[in-house]
DNA sequence: CGGGTTTGACCGGCGC
DNA sequence: GCGCCGGTCAAACCCG
């Protein structure tokens, strides 16, 4: 699709942004596809998700190497964008397990953690419950659905509260895959368009499904 | 005709 | 309890 070269990406963020903490950053080339970083994504993967997620890629934590790898990557495709890795306390509480246990440990300490307060994080933890593991980029890009590989249905539209450009709800298309999505332009600046995705597909891609009757164990956090 | 989009209605959570 | 707001539903509509 015309949209995957259109996109420049440019920072991957967790909900929610006010939340969040800088974890880590590395360069991208500004040229690199979406579907390009799903392949990449496995790296971000490993380097910001409990192992819980990442149990299907047999991939250790990222390396310095990897990193070096990335770089030469970006100076053989030339200019490169620094991409921001982030993590917010929101994202904890959804994806739970050793994580939720890294909040509680660090949390008895003080009355803040990552900036986070306790009433706030009590809410957060009320939520627990019912919320998928999401995680949001923030791409630069003229068009609003990027190509992931997968197949969106649009379901709803909203416009949210001071902004002027109204947000998108996608569902995946896949039969008992419940993965969402949505989409939204960033009030400051409305070139550059939020995705956030909510939930994990139980599929491969369709794009695969189409090249090769081999399932990629790549994308499938999308 | 089937699949996707649009859009107003509805619902539940949250703050006051 | 009430109103606001984000998220979802579903009927109508559109398009190939």
């Amino acid at each position: 699709m015309a949209a995957t070269s259109q996109a420049m990406l440019n920072q991957c963020l967790f909900e929610e942004p006010e939340m969040s903490t800088q974890m880590g950053s590395f360069s991208f080339p500004s040229n690199l596809s979406f579907t390009h970083l799903g392949n990449c994504h496995q790296s971000l993967k490993s380097f910001c998700l409990p192992s819980s997620l990442t149990t299907d890629l047999n991939e250790t934590l990222l390396s310095s190497s990897t990193l070096k790898q990335r770089d030469d990557i970006s100076s053989d495709l030339g200019r490169t964008h620094l991409l921001s890795l982030q993590r917010s306390g929101a994202n904890l509480w959804a994806w739970g397990g050793e994580v939720g246990e890294c909040v509680g440990s660090k949390r008895s300490g003080g009355d803040d953690h990552l900036g986070v307060s306790v009433t706030k994080m009590k809410k957060i933890k009320a939520r627990r419950k019912v919320r998928e593991p999401r995680f949001c980029f923030k791409t630069m890009s003229d068009v609003d659905v990027l190509d992931d590989g997968y197949k969106w249905r649009k379901y709803g539209q909203k416009v949210v509260k001071n902004t002027q450009h109204p947000r998108s709800y996608y569902r995946c298309t896949q039969d008992n895959c419940r993965v969402k999505k949505r989409v939204e332009r960033l009030a400051e600046d409305p070139r550059m368009v939020i995705t956030t995705y909510e939930g994990r597909h139980v599929h491969s891609p369709s794009h695969d499904l189409e090249d090769s009757e081999a399932p990629s164990q790549l994308n499938n956090f999308f």
